[in-house]
DNA sequence: AAAACCGTATTAGTGATATAATACAGTTAA
DNA sequence: TTAACTGTATTATATCACTAATACGGTTTT
């Protein structure tokens, strides 16, 4: 079963993106696999206060993509293979990456400093339990 | 005066906060400087091709954080002092860090991969005019 | 078979974002 | 002084994200 016991709101962002990003980062970090199940649209959203149909959208379009598959009545499940996984990998880091750079050459840091800064937050990112 | 020159609409985030940001991270990177003009809520509508309103709706948080100055009829200005330019610097700075730092954890990759990604992606993004 | 789930769909309402069309009064430059 | 700007304000409309309350039928479990 997939978990979101690390999974924290932020606001400005909307939630069903939010949800797609906390699954794509799983499966990137190798914590969702392939035939995973899914908590149900109402578990989840009971879960984390929302409404079912918030969650009925982030999970309307991983399947769209091809990443889950689902069927009125029976539980959803993870649909991976190497060449989506490829996929979701390359396409998670490189926009997480390319944002972080451009934001950091706007303010007019260099490479080094950019990666210097990184490293220094780096532990201070609010640990997961 | 204050140029828009490089700045490019990104969809899925307010205009408002990307005006906000865009001027946060020419201060920051030292292009924006104490009683710098700002081009007046038309142009800078017509010059994006938004609505003056949405342009006023960024410049009135501006002011509501002190860093410019509007007066009815009159053109608008940067307010900077020392105090403001580094609380800027470090909430950009914070924000960004953080939230590429946070990223990259998720995805389970260790601080030295995530520098390294940072340094790889560097010359990859688009290079301003 | 029946109960308890499940995905799916519909309709309605709220708040935020953004557009559009004006209007008014203060400032500035010709 | 007058024309052309400026900031500011108002009202209306459209779209999107999200909530809310249901409903229907399929699947699974007991």
């Amino acid at each position: 079963m997939i978990s979101f016991d690390n999974f924290k709101l932020r606001d400005g962002i909307p939630v069903y993106l939010q949800i797609l990003e906390h699954i794509k980062q799983g499966i990137v970090a190798g914590e969702i696999v392939n035939n995973d199940e899914l908590p149900s649209r109402r578990v989840l959203s009971a879960l984390l206060g929302l409404n079912p149909n918030t969650v009925q959208k982030a999970y309307r379009i991983l399947e769209d993509e091809g990443l889950i598959e689902s069927h009125a009545g029976a539980k959803s499940y993870m649909r991976l293979d190497g060449e989506k996984l490829r996929r979701v990998r390359d396409e998670l880091i490189e926009r997480v990456t390319l944002d972080a750079a451009e934001a950091f050459k706007r303010m007019g840091l260099t490479k080094a400093e950019a990666a210097a800064l990184l490293e220094r937050y780096w532990s201070e990112v609010e640990e997961e339990k």
